[in-house]
DNA sequence: ACGACCATGTAATGAGTTACATGATTTC
DNA sequence: GAAATCATGTAACTCATTACATGGTCGT
């Protein structure tokens, strides 16, 4: 009933051109950076057990020059495999946002803090955005070579939009923060930390 | 030198009111589901832990009338170990979108496959826009009572300028994928599926 | 020679989900 | 009396990260 999307990552990857298990870690960390993530200890495993099922083969040290490496090939089954999970649906994304959890919980410390945690995160995706950007920009211009690179280019812009609304979210955050003070306020916490323990 | 951030929704909670681990569960479903999420699997034991380690506390039954149920409270340590928490800085969101995963490989299947995800992807986010932006609208108006609502208004806030941004991608996707047609340009692939295996 | 990078892997640990088990209370 | 919901928990499992171990190659 779980389902290991990381195996279809490692799967799509390989129906893309086949690839050793770095360069599909370097892959992962250049093209899918700003949406998905694995570490080796994940993707070596993965590959033995994609092999285990037929769904991929290797043939070792293909070529007679640089370091010893395993090259990995999908195999008819293995792309049959990767089509049926490209028709299945997606429930819910998974999404974590700890800058939320903070906001949230920010009332139990200065509000200093909370405007520090919100400003890191503007400049955070203010270089996200940037460089999803460029991205975008590169990709455009080559957006008619093929779905690949049509389907590149809009992952790309799919960061722009989202990285813009975290920015707006973030400056008008910063905005309603800076007018009200609650310090001022009838509802202001003047009192020290008593209660408990 | 890894965070176990649950254990921070579950003291945030706590700091906002004493609650039972059922009632805990039940709040992150409810104001915290759009950016978070914990089942009872999770919940239970690090209570445990979290009472082991003298940051919250129990009474059992505190009521005589309903079910049995263990009220939790944040104890001082507890308080001081939150703020803590809500000072370091967050260095990277953890975002998974399983959507963009199959866009990105999306070019092994048909394009009605993709443009049915985009479909499906934009029909769920306007339901999830419809939430929370009802959530940002009565936390509006009930934003000057303290920190507190003003934050959970924040959240909801982010939540909107996400959501809109996704559907607006979604859209201007829909409609680049519909008005180009590369199985009618020289990059269509008529060929069936040879290779391999 | 040395450091950066290429390349593959394992072991330990932790985070999180799912399924199961139990029983009380409330509502219809 | 049945169904929904309240309430707490455990066990098994999967996913993912981190740390460790090893050794080759390339550039300077």
């Amino acid at each position: 009933m779980k389902e290991n999307k990381t195996k279809y990552v490692i799967l799509g990857l390989l129906n893309h051109e086949k690839c050793s298990g770095y360069n599909i870690k370097k892959r992962i960390d250049i093209a899918l950076s700003k949406f998905w993530s694995a570490g080796f200890g994940q993707i070596y495993p993965t590959l033995k057990q994609l092999e285990a099922e037929g769904l991929i083969r290797h043939c070792d040290s293909c070529y007679d020059f640089g370091p010893e490496r395993k090259i990995y090939q999908i195999t008819g089954t293995g792309r049959v495999a990767l089509k049926k999970w490209l028709e299945i649906p997606v429930i819910k994304e998974e999404v974590r946002y700890e800058i939320l959890l903070k906001l949230f919980f920010g009332a139990a410390v200065d509000e200093q803090v909370v405007l520090g945690q919100i400003a890191d995160f503007r400049q955070r995706n203010e270089r996200l955005l940037c460089e999803v950007g460029a991205m975008e920009q590169q990709l455009k211009s080559i957006v008619h070579l093929s779905r690949d690179h049509q389907y590149f280019y809009l992952t790309a812009l799919f960061g722009c939009k989202v990285y813009q609304a975290y920015l707006e979210w973030a400056e008008e955050t910063e905005n309603i923060l800076k007018q009200v003070d609650f310090t001022r306020s009838e509802c202001g916490e003047e009192k020290g930390d008593k209660e408990n323990d």
